[in-house]
DNA sequence: TTTACAAATCGGAATCATTACGTTATTATA
DNA sequence: TATAATAACGTAATGATTCCGATTTGTAAA
């Protein structure tokens, strides 16, 4: 997903392409890992714009249900990420940048065969660690 | 884990075995799912005690550290379970009743391969849902 | 291009889980 | 039972997120 396919995604759902929501996704573009709401913030007081909260976290919450973001809970705090694909995926996390590598084991299809009366809402599997950068840091 | 090993863990660490913290085991024995700090809470008070967040929070990480309860982040909030094994294991969390089902299938050894050159560091693989009786009310 | 109105943003207060802290009480041990 | 260390109390502080009334902006129609 890139910020063109983002705003056209927008529009087409009868939503305003506005300046703020472009600065969102242009500060999104330019991540390849996963950053909170506070990094976005500090990224767009330091472009001297004014932000408020609700601008910020209701285009985040927007996003993600339009998956123009995906998003992870980290110790407590929300973080997004640019939607990296349609295929169904995984997520390596670098503890240390956020940053990410793509996962295309998914153990589902052998999970359901123990799970049989249960109606399955959703799983998530994540690896955390340090990616090959941050160990030499 | 009972409430019995998990005491006798307790006074061979060299911590105390007070009231409040017999209390907090006796709440998790008697669950068998997630549970948050309010829900031990509300559940103290009920039982006319006094408590104050800093025992139960204290406490909660002790328990976890120790290794006497699992933890898991859902929402933003964090849920506590008695530990139930000491084999590796994952599971299936109730999305309405927060009880559990254990899953054995990890897909780590699958996907170590695919990250040599990255420290792992942690996991995590759950999977959402609604319970058999859940499904029914 | 202007107008009009719905949608979006602003600024700040409120909320909710969690942490911090000085004081008081309880536990284990001698 | 006296002692010292550990734990609990009560409450204030923190940090992320949500909420709200007032104002501004984007878009579609005139």
């Amino acid at each position: 997903m890139n910020v063109n396919e983002a705003l056209d995604l927008l529009k087409s759902n009868g939503y305003k392409a506005t300046g703020k929501r472009k600065d969102i996704l242009d500060y999104f573009a330019e991540q390849d890992g996963y950053r909170t709401a506070k990094d976005l913030i500090i990224h767009l007081e330091n472009g001297n714009d004014t932000v408020s909260f609700d601008t910020i976290y209701r285009n985040l919450h927007l996003y993600n249900e339009m998956g123009i973001l995906e998003t992870t809970e980290l110790s407590g705090e929300k973080h997004f990420r640019m939607n990296c694909g349609n295929h169904h995926h995984h997520h390596f996390i670098c503890n240390e940048c956020g940053r990410t590598k793509a996962i295309d084991v998914c153990p589902m299809d052998d999970v359901k065969k123990s799970l049989v009366n249960y109606a399955i809402e959703g799983h998530k599997f994540e690896i955390y660690g340090l990616c090959p950068t941050c160990q030499n840091n």
